[in-house]
DNA sequence: CTGTTAGCGCTTTCAT
DNA sequence: ATGAAAGCGCTAACAG
């Protein structure tokens, strides 16, 4: 049995004004007399009124709320988005309604709708791996939604983002590796349509070419390959592959594997670079270096982003591409001993 | 600028008939001639027209809104937890308000406030780890909002919950090790005050017990002690310690590490196993057993129950305690290789 | 079958 | 300074 909250309606019967009085006293607004206002305060608080931000949000056609569309939960990369995200709203007196996509567009679609109907002030989203239409977002836009998109964007969308500069991530790292002599890199390539698959690739080509080594194609993996892993065994064995940079930590791991299999030393004889920093890296032997994305501070750029647009509709259209911070461990040789 | 959505009244007045009828063709309540039905219904779906869930919530005193407080998000556990929280409410239409206590009482304090506030149908919470009082959450039974707990519980509040069957899972570990020969098992218990601690260091020494082998308090380490590296380095020095029963597989890591630097074979003269089979399970050499809690099936439960108590306010106290599944791989041995 | 009326809790003119 | 009244979008009792 639900219990009767107290409204501002009660407090006015109670003090013989009217709920105008009441509703003035509280928000401060409009002037009410000393007298009547410390009344109408200290029966509020005796009461522990509630203000019901229901009502409220009928009148004042805002909610207070702000949707966010996430691919999936378990990457530990979303859950640290998700908290730096967390941590901007909640202190900027929002709340957060949560829907995911699990990386289909057809999930990503109906929560673009769940959220318009129930009226979120905003949306903070990530699109899913497999989009290629873009209609629901620009039904966000056109219904006058604030939008900001985090992680992944498209050109088709013209609203703000952020994103992680994965040029320079895959550059910094490949850079590395080439300072440590390693003269074969092999790179694995994330899911095709992605941008971030197309950024690191091409950082990864502009530091070869920064080095003077020529571009390989037998050393480019793809990731969805379903003989990856014999790939990488044919490459390990027969091409004189000293370094290796992957698209993410998890494929990363995958070369461990089959370096282990070939009992290849890592960094000893390779040297191996993985993406996004996951904890994946520090656990597994030797520990991993890594690309860090800074995935809270992305959440909390995102946020930002999303409630000064929401406060200021006609704002100049924001786009951030955050640094990325490449992390060194002991999968990467420090100082190449000569060949 | 928020583009106005159409409303019933727009329907209404464009066909020149009452609101009320609109909201009777709508939701197929009460008697609408078949003609006028089908013509609101078309120029709805024509009008794109959209039923605002707050006003319906004004009038129906309900959301379909349900809190979900969290202590945090980087955990594997959670996110899993969170992910079959997701998936059952989303299908039953409801939405999710979620908060972070990071395992703070007073932030969870201020999470129950906010959503109480924000008048969720209900909540569904996993008290932070310091807890020691329980009056917010008192509050939020009396306020007649259903409350359903997950993964840790506290014997002060009567409502229902999900928790995993610790003393078993513990018990399953290590009767395992017990099986294969082990003789001379370390515990490092978990945080104290916390229930789950109890229960698996109870398992722990229930199974000792079964296989007949005394209890040996030397063999205890605490997670908190902060010389705990040094003391398992002890252990594994000058006792004849040939097994391991972690509280974490985070703790079972720091096993590893000693034994490593050591040079005990693990599992050849150590066996290990860890607790919650997070990821890190599968990517440390060898890969860890370890006890699996099927978070999500625990988010599915908590989910359930909560609706449940929803839709059915007066129905008995539902408890459920999961049952683990315990994970063999590479860190235990499946046959001890006699003494 | 359909219109009228009232009301959910609150804000916001407009009078007084 | 305060009250009266209207309205946000919708539902629900009550009349016809």
């Amino acid at each position: 049995m639900r219990k009767k909250r107290i409204s501002i309606t009660d407090i006015a019967t109670a003090l013989h004004v009217t709920p105008s009085t009441v509703s003035r006293a509280l928000n401060g607004g409009g002037k009410v007399s000393e007298k009547k206002r410390l009344e109408i305060l200290s029966l509020a608080k005796k009461l522990g009124y509630r203000p019901n931000p229901i009502a409220k949000s009928l009148v004042e056609n805002r909610t207070h709320t702000i949707g966010l569309i996430i691919p999936e939960f378990t990457h530990h990369f979303y859950s640290r988005m998700l908290a730096g995200i967390e941590s901007v709203t909640s202190k900027a007196g929002y709340q957060l309604l949560i829907c995911t996509s699990n990386e289909k567009q057809k999930q990503e679609i109906k929560s673009t709708q769940t959220l318009l109907d129930a009226r979120v002030d905003g949306i903070l989203a990530t699109i899913s791996k497999m989009n290629d239409k873009f209609e629901h977002l620009q039904e966000v836009m056109d219904s006058g939604t604030p939008l900001v998109l985090v992680d992944r964007f498209s050109e088709e969308i013209e609203t703000p983002y952020v994103i992680s500069d994965d040029f320079n991530g895959a550059f910094s790292a490949v850079d590395y590796l080439c300072q440590n002599g390693c003269k074969h890199i092999l790179h694995i390539k994330g899911p095709a349509n992605l941008s971030t698959t197309f950024n690191r690739f091409m950082g990864y080509k502009e530091a070869l070419r920064k080095h003077g080594i020529a571009f390989n194609e037998e050393l480019i993996l793809e990731s969805s390959d379903t003989n990856l892993v014999e790939k990488i065994r044919f490459c390990l064995s027969n091409l004189p592959v000293d370094g290796a940079f992957a698209y993410s930590d998890y494929l990363a791991f995958e070369i461990y594997k089959v370096a282990s299999e070939l009992k290849i030393q890592i960094p000893g004889r390779l040297s191996v670079i993985g993406y996004a920093d996951e904890p994946i890296s520090t656990y597994i032997n030797p520990t991993l270096s890594s690309v860090n994305q800074q995935p809270f501070e992305m959440g909390v750029a995102g946020a930002k982003y999303l409630l000064n647009k929401i406060s200021n509709p006609e704002t100049v259209l924001e786009v951030k591409t955050l640094a990325t911070r490449l992390v060194i461990r002991e999968s990467t040789q420090a100082v190449k001993t000569g060949h």
